[in-house]
DNA sequence: AAATTAATTTAGATTTAACTAAAAATATTT
DNA sequence: AAATATTTTTAGTTAAATCTAAATTAATTT
């Protein structure tokens, strides 16, 4: 049984793994943990003798399959609990990742099992990622950065790739939110930015940083 | 702001002290948690300098006003969603303190606020507890013990002072709910034991202890 | 191949929340 | 009022999770 922090770090190492395909070095932990390296070097060793990762000294981390079923189940009852707070208690999307920060904590495989099957099994959370199965299973859609697309594409809207309320509310602010049709008309060579079309509504500017964390699809 | 810890102790301290009346000493704070005395002392010198209680060596705690508004949003939130496990989830009454034990704990106001909304402003939780509001204020129904009702006197369920599975689980066996109404027939001088009609069923024994956790009000 | 820089680990310290054992204060019994 | 028992506190330890500063290893530049 992991720790509330060991939880954290497992969950972190998983995403910086790139769903477990790379390795995870002390200081890419450091930095989206906000913690000092030492404190890293001693968490994954810890984690390390409890066979959730696999850690050779200046070589950094992997995440062992054992690692990435406990990781997998925690972002499971994460999007669960976001699902059921824009779903049911109405908040935002931009509201609900703090809160689901807390919830993807609790212990009670039953509770989880019941959430499910109260909401009606979603396979997505509310920022369009998907909700791992029980079995920890994940169901990957091949996803496109508004930042890829070429002039003339029409796109739509699945996820984005950023929960950060700010950029959330952002997105709101100008119109973007999962479903939306996007026609990218042109990329600009300076900065970066992009003009699209949001529901055939006037064209926008946005950033690159922007364009690169809303996800599309062909449609 | 005060850790899951120190809410534990705070809660305990509230329930020993029936609502704040009356003093609570180290040992029965020691014996509530499960705890030594001595990790008790050091405990409520701490919750001490954050003036949620108040303490004088040898002389045990007394909750402080501004305690007893933080322990009651603490027991709202636990009541609240013990009324969401039961409602919406499908728990039993028997299954949901463990895990409301684990979500009082969790921080967000809107939260509270929304889940209270969603679950239509309930006013008591499945054992029959009254749920603080937002201010802090309960509502106090007088409560009889079956123990001390008289033989003859027709009453109905309205909580139970226990909520161990064990013990909710004895009293789904012997058909007893909130609401239920019972007729009590008979006190055994030997024993303590209680005779009673449930819904006007076949009647039975039920023990002191038993007789002393089912709270009923005339009806 | 040195020298320098960057990343990582080690050593030692701190805070929180627990513990045991011993000391001190209070309460009860004789 | 002593003696005894009980309760509570103090003193010193431990484990988890962090930190800083120093040492070590690895990577990069000259
Ligand atoms: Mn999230
Ligand atoms: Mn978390
Ligand atoms: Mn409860
Ligand atoms: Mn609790």
């Amino acid at each position: 049984m992991l720790s509330l922090t060991e939880e954290n770090y497992l969950k972190a190492i998983y995403h910086l793994s790139n769903d477990g395909t790379k390795g995870v070095t002390t200081n890419m932990l450091a930095d989206q943990l906000s913690m000092r390296a030492a404190s890293v070097t001693d968490m994954i060793k810890k984690l390390a003798t409890k066979d959730v990762i696999s850690y050779e000294k200046y070589k950094g981390v992997n995440i062992t399959p054992a690692g990435k079923k406990i990781a997998l189940y925690i972002i499971r009852k994460h999007r669960l609990w976001e699902v059921f707070l824009v779903d049911k208690l109405k908040f935002q999307w931009d509201e609900v990742h703090d809160i689901a920060e807390q919830l993807e904590h609790i212990k009670s495989e039953l509770l989880i099992k019941r959430l499910d099957e109260f909401l009606d099994y979603p396979s997505v959370d509310p920022h369009g990622d998907p909700i791992p199965d029980e079995h920890g299973e994940l169901a990957v859609a091949k996803k496109l950065q508004i930042a890829e697309c070429l002039p003339g594409q029409l796109m739509q809207v699945i996820a984005v790739d950023n929960s950060d309320a700010q950029f959330l509310k952002h997105l709101d602010r100008i119109g973007i939110y999962l479903g939306a049709k996007v026609k990218v008309l042109e990329t600009v060579e300076f900065d970066g930015s992009v003009e699209i079309e949001i529901d055939r509504r006037p064209s926008v500017y946005i950033s690159k940083q922007t364009a690169e964390n809303i996800l599309v699809t062909e449609k």
